[in-house]
DNA sequence: ATTTAGCACTCGTTAAGCGAGAGTGCTAAC
DNA sequence: GTTAGCACTCTCGCTTAACGAGTGCTAAAT
């Protein structure tokens, strides 16, 4: 167990280094005001911390940085997040307050809001499309062969897919098709659709439609959309401002990731509800490996149905992030639920 | 004028810059095969090409590079475009064969391709959506005060966008309204919707509905959607491979540009027909003073919607890009035209 | 038993100096 | 008109030296 000194410095050293970038010494750490004892005496706890694994040293003469282990140390119990400032918090208010149209907007400017104040790379995912329900289903057919899918949730969300028409499907048939469904399932979670149709109206299809098993590989196309969520990004380049990431090669490897959506939704989503740090090899991706990613899950109406997220270096200012990702997150949570109760 | 040799000489020159990236001296310009002067011979004509403003010099013991001048007049005199190799054919054409379910993606695809053959970044603009057709128009509302207004095109692309609805609007009105826009404007290009709106049928209208000025707002306020054209990337990390891109701060600027589609649709957007090259400061945008932009239109059925671009260095491999767009746009025009003839 | 002053030592950083190499411009010879 | 020869320039990489920040250890002070 560390005791009250080692903390002390321990803390000292870790907020230096967030905010300096740079190895800190004895003799600065012995500089602060809430830091009654000499360089010497702080350079025998400093060694006893490196020894602990809190501390490292790029090397023998320098000053000491926190390591992986450190970090975690200070994550887990000396972390007391920032309030924000009263500046920040009008900030955000009046970023949320623009009347946007659709939910994504909202999502999009969130991701905004989160880059601009933290000056990290804010990444947000969802909400999952597939949760919502069905409001409306649309098939309209483009030409003998082809014809556009809509799905209307009842968030307003639209999505559309491609389909092509099997041979010898019959215009009316669909047609009736796309009104039993909208008919029965309408509020069905999208996510539950093709259970629903198999389930609940197969025995009325069967009776109206001569070409079944089409029309069911048909729907289920139709289906078939999206079911990954979608990535939004914020500040894709701020991450480029640190000092640690000045090399273009790493920086190329980087935005390569974020190209990939399907790997980010990986890497960034979250499965516990609340505020999430992953620090450096934590997150078991070595191009991350001195990265840290915070998440943070977002509601509609009490279900986490999302996450928001920041990436940035190991060194980073924990403390300001968790506060304004707390803040955030719950403010669109809020702004989410209010939206989806109107309709 | 310049001379025969001089001609050569600044197209050696050229060449080895854009392969190298590095100041071209007069020995390794006389060791060309085709080149049967003395390195002191050359000497002497670069030196009269510099004084003409085709070369420069880094400092003064140093190599010649091309100034913006030299490499104007080498794309006006000089240039013949590459043709592709077999392999590179074959490649462009087995990346079209996927059949892709969506215009959206044959263009995202194109993209792609053009990044990869050329190793620079390349940008797709369009196609624009206005041009197309009305296939369909669907208003569903979503609560007392707000409806999603969907438009489908005769491509099979899907425009929505949320609209509120005017208090005292009727909903049975609202159908009517749809149902007379589905019967009398199908086939209407998007761009003329509005016009044709208060043209063709605002009499039916007025004759039906009651609140016809809310009526039309509404109408308005659905067809307002994406008036901008889409902007796709490909290779978005590429440039960041060339020497030239090695500062991470040029780099961050360069990368904050593309998320601005606004403005990249501007700087690329191409007004005449074909190929088009913008050297340095012909972009007259100052981040882009060293780049050169590429660009060629690509069209449906014989009108030209949308550009396709290539960004890179100065020093860019002017014959490899220019014979790769022609061949990628020319290919993307067929694609695209044989797939709207089907519907 | 802690704490601290003192000191030798280590390493990284910076500046200066130097030689090699690539390239030029000029002159004079071909 | 062309080219060989040569002095000159500038960059680049390497070495050396000085400096400064920081450590670890020892011995003295508290």
């Amino acid at each position: 167990m560390l005791t009250e000194r080692q903390l002390l410095i321990l803390n000292a050293i870790i907020d230096d280094y967030i905010t300096h970038a740079e190895p800190v010494g004895s003799r600065s750490v012995s500089k602060r005001s809430d830091m009654n004892y000499s360089p010497a005496t702080i350079r025998n706890e400093m060694s006893d911390l490196e020894e602990l694994g809190f501390l490292e040293k790029p090397h023998s003469s320098s000053g000491r940085i926190p390591s992986q282990k450190g970090y975690r140390y200070y994550v887990d119990h000396l972390l007391s997040p920032k309030k924000l400032t009263k500046k920040e918090i009008i900030g955000i208010q009046s970023l949320f307050k623009e009347r946007f149209s659709e939910v994504e907007q909202v999502i999009q400017q969130s991701a905004k809001i989160l880059s601009s104040l933290t000056s990290y790379t804010s990444i947000v995912l969802g909400p999952k499309v597939f949760e919502s329900k069905l409001k409306q289903l649309q098939i309209i057919p483009l030409s003998d062969d082809s014809a556009v899918a809509i799905i209307v949730t009842d968030t307003g969300h639209v999505e559309n897919q491609m389909v092509s028409l099997p041979k010898g499907i019959n215009t009316n048939d669909l047609e009736k098709v796309v009104n039993i469904i909208n008919e029965r399932l309408k509020d069905v979670p999208l996510i539950h659709l093709r259970n629903s149709i198999s389930a609940e109206i197969s025995n009325v299809l069967k009776k109206y439609i001569d070409e079944y098993d089409k029309m069911i590989s048909l729907l289920n196309n139709a289906f078939l959309s999206q079911q990954h969520e979608k990535v939004f990004f914020g500040g894709k380049t701020n991450i480029l401002a640190q000092p640690e990431f000045h090399d273009v090669d790493r920086v190329r490897n980087i935005l390569n990731i974020f190209e990939e959506n399907e790997l980010v939704s990986k890497l960034f989503r979250s499965h516990v509800q609340g505020i999430t740090i992953k620090i450096g090899e934590e997150n078991h991706f070595e191009p991350f490996d001195d990265c840290t990613i915070i998440t943070a899950t977002y509601a509609v109406n009490g279900r986490h149905v999302g996450t928001v997220g920041i990436l940035g270096p190991t060194r980073m200012e924990y403390r300001k992030v968790v506060g304004i990702l707390d803040y955030v997150s719950k403010d669109l949570s809020k702004i989410l639920s209010s939206r989806y109760q109107d309709n």
